[in-house]
Parts: structure tokens; sequence; C-alpha cells
DNA sequence: CTGCTTGCAAATCTTTTGCATTGAA
DNA sequence: TTCAATGCAAAAGATTTGCAAGCAG
């Protein structure tokens, strides 16, 4: 696997340079689960302002590096598929656990299907699920 | 068809009281394609206080008389599958047309599966495609 | 009456902007 | 030097809260 922050770089490529503090940014992303942005903003208090964190947001949003996902009110930030394979999640309404399933392939040939019936081209698609984990649903 | 209305007195049944504010905002959203909080309200200025109507839509939502989806970074609001059908969207990235689709069997068989899987109990989902539509596609 | 609702104003929180400074090519 | 990127402070927007007044049951 390539090394992400070398990805990242990759990703940057003719669209800016990768600086200290978007390195910071890129790394409180990795290998976290999906988080909201003042999390994220606390996460580089002290490193990175906060406007710097939305402008770093936006172009790494602009150029695929992240994406955000809405988790019941609020939306949270994640890395894209270029860095982790293609999927959803379920979200737990009780504990707020946010689990992640693989794309699947039947999924998505379903939903080029639908679109095809109304001459839509499909660029992006989200799918989130709420619901009960097995152990809230236990707890009742 | 049951009138709407109607149906919103049943869903407020114990829960609250129809009142002149939760009626206006209602019929703000009947019939209307999903909207921003800043156009709900504006579209409530002079008969409903601001407050009330983020206070009126927190009520609404935890009801299940409306539900909020992610169209690119903001949310919209919509009345619910209790009022609609059960359905998802595509949305044109270029003209930023919002075009419904009813929701699919298969699809939504599928999606059990999945949650099955991890022993996940679904209480809830959304479907959002983004891309272009027809129109936009010969454009280019 | 009694408790639920609302309007109004103020407080918070989130996101965006202007501008002077800093940094790398 | 020169343009992109950043920090800081202020401006804008969005959302929430406290409280007194109004309304439905």
């Amino acid at each position: 696997m390539i090394e992400p922050l070398e990805q990242l770089q990759q990703s940057l490529k003719g669209q800016g340079s990768l600086t200290e503090p978007r390195r910071i940014i890129f790394t409180a992303l990795l290998y976290q689960e999906p988080q909201t942005m003042s999390q994220l903003v606390a996460a580089c208090r002290g490193q990175v302002d906060r406007a710097s964190v939305y402008r770093t947001i936006a172009l790494f949003e602009k150029l695929g590096i992240v994406q955000r996902l809405q988790i019941g009110w609020k939306y949270k930030l994640e890395l894209s598929d270029a860095f982790h394979r293609h999927h959803h999640h379920l979200t737990c309404l009780k504990c707020g656990q946010v689990i992640p399933f693989d794309g699947d392939q039947a999924l998505e040939r379903k939903l080029q299907t639908i679109a095809e019936a109304k001459s839509f081209k499909i660029q992006a698609h989200q799918l989130e699920i709420q619901g009960l984990c097995q152990a809230c649903q236990r707890k009742i």
C-alpha cells in the first residue's frame, strides 16, 4: 500500500503544496472515526488555526481527499474513498457508534440502474443507515 | 388519501397541540421541494418567529413528521415518508435540481441483509446520489 | 387555573472574510 | 522577489436559551 502521506502529496500535486498545517490536519483524520468540524479543530488546537482548518477542509474536499457525511443532524468528516475503501455507515442511535461496511457490488449496480432510468449520470453517492447496534438492542 | 392536515393532527396526538404556527410551518413544507432552514424561516417571516420554527422542526423531527436530508454541504427539510411516499434523491451538481425517485424493494431488502450481517437493527436510512441530470450532461 | 407554546432579545456556536505576515520556490 | 498559505481578529450566519406573556384544554 502507498504511504498515506505520499498519496496526499500526489493528490495535492499542482493544486497546492504539502505544508505543515495540512499535514497535521490530514494526520488528524487518518485512521480516525469520522469526526465533526469542531472535533477536528480541537484536535489541531495550538497547532493550526480554526480558519486554516476550514480552508484546508474546503480544499481537501474539492480535491476529493476528504468527504462529508451526514450523521443524524450534523455532518462529520473522513478521508475519502481514495484513502479508505469505498464504504457506508451504520450509525447507532443510542450509543452513537459508527460502524462502517464495505460497498457492495450488487448495491452499486442497482443504483446505476435506477439512475439510468432517469438518464442521470452518477458521480457520487452516500448511503447512511441508522438504527440500533447489537449491544444497544439488548439494553432496550 | 387522508387530508395532510388531518394526518398532522394525528401525528401530534398526545405529543402536542396543532397550533396556528405549527400549521403554518407544516403548510410551508407541504407540496414543496426540500428546503433549507433559512428558506423555511423566510417563508414564515412575519407569521412565525425564527425560534419557533426551529423548535417546531425539532418537534416534527422527533415525531417523524419531518426529515432532514443532506444535499451537498447543507441539509434540507422535507415532510417524511408518512406524508410522501418513501423515496430518495438524485441531485444535479450543475443545476442543483433535485429529482426524487421511489424507494425500491430490492434495494431496501439488500440493506436489510447487510445490516443483519452485523446484527444491526435498521430504523431509518438515507440514500443521496449526486451527478448530472440529462439536460446538464448535454451542455457539458 | 395549569401547563404547553410563542415571541423577543440575548447568548452561543459555526463558518467565512479581510488583512498583514510568513514561507517556499 | 512573488505568490500561495497562515494566523489573528472581526464579521456573518445559524442555532439555542431564558423569560415573560398568550393560549388551549
